[in-house]
DNA sequence: TCGGTATTGTACTTATTGGTTGAATACTAG
DNA sequence: CTAGTATTCAACCAATAAGTACAATACCGA
């Protein structure tokens, strides 16, 4: 584990199989079975995911009988939202800008309208 | 490209040297020569990352006489965001538990020091 | 102790990633 | 047209990732 926190957190995000596994552990603890049932992979595929989670700290396991049940550690998620937050200027200003854009739109399309009117 | 945006995001995320990369680029365009600059590998290898970046969405690239400009492309993060957003009450529990635990800790050091002084 | 259930380990395959080198392309300046 | 600069392409390599199958382990209940 030479990679930091960060790479870690992102590439166990990067895989839709683990969001929704970790959108199912958001509802509480749930055993391997259960959490592969969706699945069409096996239960050691979605072991080994539940270890790439396990790794990024997203996820930690208990005991319970034979049962392994897992649990929700969404701490590493706060830094990975942080950093991502650093960036939220730039998609609020693109939004800003198609703003701009469209109320320009609009302002051509009402000129248009005047245009046409005045004409008739 | 079969992966859908929010891996595709989350996995160009994953890597430190392109999260330099969007880190320099928030400054504004930048040559690829420039952007390799501060990385200890070569400019195929930076361009390679560019192209990551480019194909999450993350970045465009221009064109200015015999440079290709690399400008960020936020709108992706948006979704990432919001994403992790949907997880933000749980590590803030963990942050609520946190302070609450601390504040006991707290309580007790308080407790044992009222024990000590009605001793003496 | 034995059989059943839950989970992981091991070994393997295939695809992708991150990096290299050296040749090719695209453009500018003279 | 040629030389120089910026960037990418192509081929390659080593390491990792995502999946499989099947054996091994861990635990429970009778």
């Amino acid at each position: 584990m030479t990679t930091d926190q960060l790479s870690a957190t992102f590439s166990a995000l990067a895989d839709p199989t683990r969001r929704a596994i970790l959108a199912r552990l958001s509802q509480g603890e749930v055993t391997v079975g259960e959490l592969a049932a969706p699945f069409d992979m096996t239960l050691a595929a979605v072991s080994k995911h539940l270890r790439v989670l396990e790794r990024a700290g997203l996820v930690t396991r208990g005991r319970d009988a034979q049962f392994r049940p897992a649990r929700l550690d969404a701490t590493p998620l706060a830094a990975a939202s942080e950093w991502i937050g650093d960036y939220a200027r730039f998609w609020e200003d693109s939004i800003g800008a198609l703003d701009h854009y469209l109320n320009a739109l609009q302002q051509i399309r009402i000129t248009a309208h005047d245009k046409e009117n005045t004409h008739g």
